[in-house]
DNA sequence: CGTCCATGTAATAATACATGGACGGTGCGTTATT
């Protein structure tokens, strides 16, 4: 079998004595080259599900991951043990031409076996010809739910892939993520064309983190809330607000008040930003008061707190962002302080609808043939990240598809520009429910007087049959509801299974995602995330069993 | 959608409030200057 031979190599080339739980399955599906999406909490050893298979495998490792950073620190640790079985080298803008012909001609001469490499570099054709020479073993995907956050608008060549997968000659894949509740993991499955994968999820209840949620009426109130946390608690922490300006504003207002706090946000220059992180990995900041920007790659064990200034946008990255406290395993606590003014700017980051008129103009100038991205965005004038969302949205619209190279062209049967611009802008609409939705789910989570693990799991479709009593509302004092009614409530028979398909009067199809006290949620296909009660669900049959 | 800040207006000189516009996150890669 294999586990002998995992453990082997664990210990050989990595130099770890066992293998963690959770590991052990994808690696094993890894091995037998089946595709599989992998679901495990930052910590828990993501990375050697594809690098201890990949020793043990033909062919070099393709590694597509998202920052530069992360994959410098990766990179390190995997040639600080001077292996040539582990060896890993990088494509980016950050080698020179001879650095990039080096690399790529030390995996083919099998020097090394890791290539890492961003999806911008694969979509360059000539790049994505000289990968597939080498004949990857094995594509791993880390950081996959940038597919699902980024691929729409912000980093398009997320989206395609799928296809520059293919390009590679289609490797087995394996995909990597901290957090994705179902459609994150249905959107990385369709996007990546993974082929029946197998699917492993575990972790996601952090026992060690207590979870706490404050209403504050003012800015006042918050920042007495915020300093009470930090007194009380060991640092290191992370405060998590919404915008630049606010993460500098807090941090100088920490500093005054004799706190050790820095700010951390993408506006900052390369050189301060590496080194700020540096500092904080190393101890020297206590607090770092930073956007969505401080996240990815914090490998740090001993973060005891975060803090969230702020109402995340979603479950999804308000569970990605306490996740990055006690990592050690031991006590950490997780703050949510938030307003209802917060709401409004997650709002206008969901952002208004596309152009009708720059849609059917760039569906018109497709017509003219298949072209590439830069001659689409000299004919249209359309800037590189509006143009990439607007291919996408066109492509859903059956009005796009790639054709040979980076080309795109217009399919057969294609829909004439306007109805094309259209139907594309009906399902950008339909995506910004979804995303909405999500905001709703997170302003639900903050007001929930029910178990709070409950309230998050049952987002991410994992059922929690007990309270968790890791959180402020399990640790509150309520008044003891009789044995009778307890008794009353353990018999009483959920009406629909977790998972189980459902249809809704007004809101049609959806998924049973889980239940917490008397509530349930739902996840509508159309329109996203819904709790409802189940007592009124029962009573009026609002939903009834509807078979996929 | 909310906040911040500059400007405008009223009323009567230093201040009070209204109005309008700008701004707001995440990073790859490439390119033009030092």
């Amino acid at each position: 079998m294999y586990g002998p031979r995992l453990r082997r190599v664990a210990r050989q080339h990595f130099g770890w004595p066992s293998l963690r739980p959770g590991q052990f399955k994808p690696m094993r599906a890894v091995l037998r080259r089946r595709d599989a999406l992998v679901v495990l909490p930052t910590g828990a050893g993501k990375s050697a599900i594809y690098q201890i298979p990949a020793v043990l495998l033909p062919g070099p490792t393709i590694v597509v991951s998202p920052l530069l950073a992360l994959q410098q620190d990766q990179i390190a640790a995997l040639n600080e043990r001077d292996d040539p079985k582990i060896r890993a080298v990088r494509v980016s803008s950050a080698e020179t031409p001879n650095q990039q012909r080096e690399a790529i001609r030390e995996i083919r001469e099998g020097r090394a076996e890791f290539l890492f490499i961003t999806p911008e570099q694969l979509s360059n054709p000539e790049r994505l010809a000289e990968v597939k020479a080498l004949k990857p073993g094995l594509v791993a995907i880390d950081e996959a739910h940038c597919i699902s956050a980024w691929g729409h608008d912000f980093r398009p060549d997320f989206l395609a892939l799928g296809e520059l997968i293919k390009g590679l000659g289609r490797p087995p894949v394996l995909a990597l993520t901290a957090t994705a509740s179902p459609p994150v993991r249905e959107d990385i499955i369709e996007r990546l064309g993974l082929r029946k994968p197998e699917i492993h999820v575990s972790g996601l209840d952090r026992r060690n983190l207590f979870l706490e949620v404050a209403y504050c009426p003012d800015e006042d109130y918050r920042w007495r809330r915020l300093t009470a946390l930090i007194d009380a608690t060991q640092p290191p922490g992370i405060v998590y607000v919404a915008t630049r300006r606010a993460a500098e504003e807090l941090a100088e207002k920490l500093t005054e008040a004799g706190y050790n706090a820095q700010h951390y946000h993408g506006g900052m220059a390369a050189g301060p930003r590496e080194q700020r992180h540096e500092d904080f990995t190393a101890d020297k900041i206590d607090i770092m008061v930073a956007t969505s920007a401080f996240g990815m790659g914090i490998d740090k064990p001993n973060i005891r707190w975060v803090a969230h200034v702020a109402l995340p946008d979603s479950p999804d990255s308000y569970f990605q962002e306490i996740g990055r406290s006690g990592r050690d395993g031991e006590q950490a606590h997780a703050l949510l302080l938030w307003r209802a003014e917060d709401e409004a700017i997650q709002r206008f980051f969901a952002g208004g609808s596309p152009d009708e008129q720059e849609l059917r103009a760039l569906a018109a100038a497709l017509r003219k043939g298949p072209q590439t991205k830069t001659a689409l965005k000299d004919k249209t004038g359309l800037g590189p990240r509006k143009l990439g969302q607007y291919l996408n949205l066109l492509e859903q619209a059956n009005a796009a598809v790639p054709g040979s190279g980076t080309k795109m062209t217009v399919p057969n049967f294609a829909p004439l520009p306007a109805a094309a611009a259209r139907k594309a802008i009906e399902i950008f609409e339909r995506q910004q429910v979804v995303t909405r939705s999500r905001t709703d789910m997170m302003r639900a989570f903050a007001e929930t007087t029910n178990c709070r693990t409950q309230a998050l799991l049952a987002y991410f479709g994992e059922a929690l049959r007990q309270r968790c009593g890791h959180c402020d509302n399990c640790a509150r004092p309520t008044p003891r509801p009789s044995a009778r009614s307890r008794a009353d409530k353990r018999r009483k028979p959920l009406p629909f299974a977790v998972h189980s398909r459902v249809k809704h009067g007004e809101w049609g199809a959806g998924m049973v995602m889980g239940y917490e006290d008397n509530r349930m949620t739902v996840l509508f296909d159309e329109v996203g995330y819904k709790t409802l009660s189940v007592p009124v669900v029962i009573e009026n049959e609002l939903l009834t069993a509807h078979s996929a």
